[in-house]
DNA sequence: CTGAAAGCGCTTACAG
DNA sequence: CTGAAAGCGCTTACAG
């Protein structure tokens, strides 16, 4: 491992000088600092980030924090309900390695011999033990305590789909009310009276908003919903399915149906294929998300896209500006947009 | 923050006295040992995982490497080719987690002004400034040349799917070959002669494995394939469609059909369905690695299923020898067990 | 069984 | 513009 020190005597300098080169000072003349660099380049140094966080008390690292039954860590991921958050966190990782930030999978309470009692303490305590510059929560659960505690922390946090604030939080969210109005519209446009609703968790704010979104849409519209056209679930893929399963059980009669997700949407097709019912041919399909699965499924699913580059864009700027210090920033409200693919069709044709 | 120094102040010892019980050293009376757990439970206090790690020059941490177009990262894992290694990533999660190591996404290269010119230098010197204790390589395109830096370097390195060993450096990996022959035996006792193979990408370690032991299978049954059913493609499940697509097009006869993975099965499966065949009616379908949405799949899929769990914790188990310095350890080769499902049937019926 | 001291490699006031 | 010095909080020989 080459030293500061090293780079410093072939530099000829201090290794204060070559801190400041490293770091970005404008107190440097330009010769040292090329002479410091070139020294650099020879000796493939790279500066121990173990020390620096040691002598600045940062670690220049982001935690996730992602929902499970059994904690906040990486477990169930690969639930289908969860895909849209994959895609938002590679994104994520993109934003936060522009900034030079690491991404820490949920870390564990460690170096504590005796823990204290409760979840949430602990739980603060192992991000603040590991130093680490704030945390982005996905997918949350937000009845988990450990989530309330972070928000009364010190610690900066971003909360994605949700509507947690603080003096270090806020959220940052598609415009989930748009998008369902966007894709009410497009359906009522398509001549579509008989409209299911499938919101995903009516309790989630995704699902609330969803559904409060079409809701509204169809009242403008002077239509009213059928209650029994409304039908909240899980959102995996096979919690659509079931829904829809049981709805078409009791033959409903319907020629479209809002889905809360894309997943959930691909749910619902094989129940409907199971039903002998096709998309778009016997029954419009629109979904939410635009997840990749969409594009390539068959037929192409009409879809509300979220902005995932926005949000993720959204999340890391403003989690780093608490970091800097700077005062909580107001929430994102990222807009939706309407694709229309091959999944949803006129009525009368 | 509170600090060692406040708890042995506390407690009536010095900082050593304090340092020695969190890391378990033998060589303290009890009597002291359970003052100093009273003042840390007091004060809420954990351990400065930065300065631990600055002192002993490591830092616990175990850096993912996930391989990808544009480097190593954690883009692309939502490619449905990935969706086996994601719940890999959940079980070496947790495996990592009993023993304290965080998990961290591949780090970007930085504190480096002035980076080495080659990217497989300057890969193994963002390695090395992190003081990572290791890293665990999944998904990877072998061609990387960082790889092999990696492979050569003092950093100890797991590499799953892969056969790559070195100093430092071993593997682990599903038993491919005997899995595919549990496959293909179990579409042979069910009568079926006529069978095509779509094994993914075949130069791969895990394609080319699995059509091996297809090849043999079928050999020791004196059976010989026709080399137009043999049809290797991406591990997206895109690609097992469009494979099977002109597969089918061409209008080959066969009865069964095995799949070098499930996610590839679930594509091949769609294409049967645009050519109004049915599974298992018209044609048995065998997957492999028993993804989740096997189980869910209609009809559900019959695969061979990985062992997830024997996999991770011997990859992390590996890594950990090497990291104590001890030996390198042997490679683990998992066994694979046949999962019968409702997509195979017997030919005769 | 325990403490005083040195060291991990870096950064940042403080002087000049 | 640059260096000497102190500090980040921990750990581990070294003595006793």
């Amino acid at each position: 491992m080459v030293t500061s020190e090293q780079v410093a005597r072939l530099a000829g300098v201090s290794r204060a000088t070559v801190s400041r080169v490293l770091n970005g000072s404008s107190n440097v003349s330009e010769e040292t600092r090329k002479r410091i660099y070139a020294a650099i380049a020879t000796l493939g140094y790279g500066t121990n980030i173990l020390t620096t966080g040691a002598s600045l008390n940062r670690s220049h690292t982001i935690a996730l924090a992602l929902s499970s039954d059994d904690g906040l860590n990486f477990t169930h991921l690969t639930d289908t309900r969860y895909y849209f958050y994959l895609k938002l966190l590679q994104y994520i990782e993109r934003e936060a390695a522009k900034e030079r930030y690491d991404l820490l999978l949920p870390p564990l309470p460690y170096g504590m011999l005796a823990p204290v009692d409760d979840p949430e303490t602990t739980y603060i305590l192992a991000l603040q033990t590991k130093h680490v510059s704030g945390v982005i929560a996905l997918a949350l659960n937000s009845t988990d305590p450990r989530i309330q505690a972070l928000c009364h922390s010190s610690i900066p946090s971003i909360f994605v789909d949700s509507r947690l604030e603080g003096t270090n939080t806020t959220y940052v969210k598609s415009d989930y009310m748009d998008g369902a109005r966007q894709a009410t519209e497009h359906l009522l446009q398509l001549g579509h009276r008989r409209i299911a609703f499938f919101p995903g968790e009516a309790i989630s704010i995704a699902g609330a908003e969803r559904l409060m979104g079409c809701q509204q849409t169809m009242a403008h519209a002077g239509l009213v919903i059928n209650p029994n056209f409304i039908r909240p679930s899980g959102w995996n893929l096979m919690d659509g399915y079931q829904a829809a399963m049981t709805f078409l059980n009791e033959h409903h009669d319907v020629t479209a149906i809002v889905a809360g997700s894309d997943m959930l949407a691909l749910g619902i097709q094989r129940a409907l294929r199971k039903h002998n019912l096709h998309v778009p041919e016997d029954i419009s399909l629109i979904g939410f998300d635009d997840i990749d699965l969409s594009e390539t499924n068959d037929p192409p699913l009409t879809t509300i896209r979220q902005d995932t580059q926005a949000l993720s864009e959204g999340a890391v700027t403003r989690l780093l500006q608490m970091t800097r210090g700077e005062k909580t920033p107001a929430p994102l409200i990222a807009s939706t947009q309407l694709i229309v693919r091959a999944s949803t069709r006129s009525i009368q044709k």
